[in-house]
DNA sequence: ATGGTCGCGGAGCGA
């Protein structure tokens, strides 16, 4: 009998999740669509789609086989789960807001993971009205997540916090010092968000200073190497053991028209 | 302290 074929390593199943900002869904497609088919993420959290659910390109999407949960709104904001085969147990917005808040919050239930994707109030500069808007929304966002994410189970809280951790997020501290998403109170505000068992999924592979999520438009920060790490991706203990890496796809924020923001992507076995 | 560039929507706002 001839000796068997050496084994192939056995695939181990893996499922990444994405978290992308891509400032205008509609604006972006010929951006989004050949990085999906290229990487094939499994679970596809966008925020600042900025288009109603009735324009969504729901169609093109679906062609590349990804189901479309959508919480959008006109001209701003606006959040999407897309994912393969499918999500359940959709939620939009925070449980008992407005009809008129925000369309800021999506979340849903993708295999064993829950999914909670956010686009967090940017504040536009410390001591402005938008600013205290913002302390006020994260500390809404931490109580929903406090009540309704069993941190026993694989929750994983992704999005644009539109916040930075500590001085290794930016090129220049000094710059930012106190500034608008660098400022104490905004950072209480994410802690707050993570106490109940949340952690930076990123800095448990990488502890160097210099890895960024977002470039400004206006200051050419991308081409200067300048950008600050505000995207993440938090996850509880059961999805942090799972997790097996997350990086960010700086390449795709260096091609043609691109978001100012880049994919992050965690990878879960 | 301000501006710079995007996207939306068709002027100025938000980031």
């Amino acid at each position: 009998m001839p000796a068997p074929s050496p084994a192939l390593p056995l695939e181990t199943p893996t499922m990444q999740v994405v978290t992308w900002n891509v400032n205008s869904v509609r604006a972006r497609l010929q951006r989004i669509l050949p990085w999906l088919d290229e990487n094939r993420p499994d679970v596809v959290c966008l925020q600042e789609t900025k288009c109603v659910d009735d324009v969504f390109p729901v169609e093109e999407f679906e062609a590349l086989g990804y189901e479309c949960a959508l919480h959008g709104q006109k001209t701003y904001n606006g959040v999407a789960i897309l994912s393969r085969p499918g999500v359940e147990d959709v939620v939009c917005g925070v449980p008992g807001e407005g009809d008129d808040a925000q369309a800021r919050v999506i979340a849903g239930t993708v295999g064993d993971l829950r999914v909670l994707n956010l686009y967090v109030v940017n504040g536009k500069s410390v001591g402005d009205p938008k600013y205290d808007f913002k302390l006020e929304w994260m500390q809404r966002v931490a109580d929903y997540i406090a009540s309704d994410f069993p941190m026993d189970q694989k929750v994983v809280v992704v999005g644009d916090f539109n916040v930075t951790f500590d001085d290794r997020d930016m090129l220049d501290p000094e710059a930012w010092r106190d500034k608008i998403l660098c400022s104490q109170p905004e950072r209480d505000a994410l802690a707050a968000m993570m106490k109940p068992g949340l952690t930076d999924a990123f800095r448990e592979f990488e502890q160097d200073a210099g890895h960024f999520t977002w470039w400004d438009f206006r200051t050419r920060g991308f081409q200067r190497g300048d950008g600050l790490r505000i995207d993440h991706v938090l996850l509880s203990p059961p999805a942090m053991a799972a997790c097996s890496g997350v990086r960010v796809d700086v390449e795709e924020r260096a091609r043609e028209k691109p978001s100012d923001h880049a994919p992050v992507i965690a990878e879960f076995t």
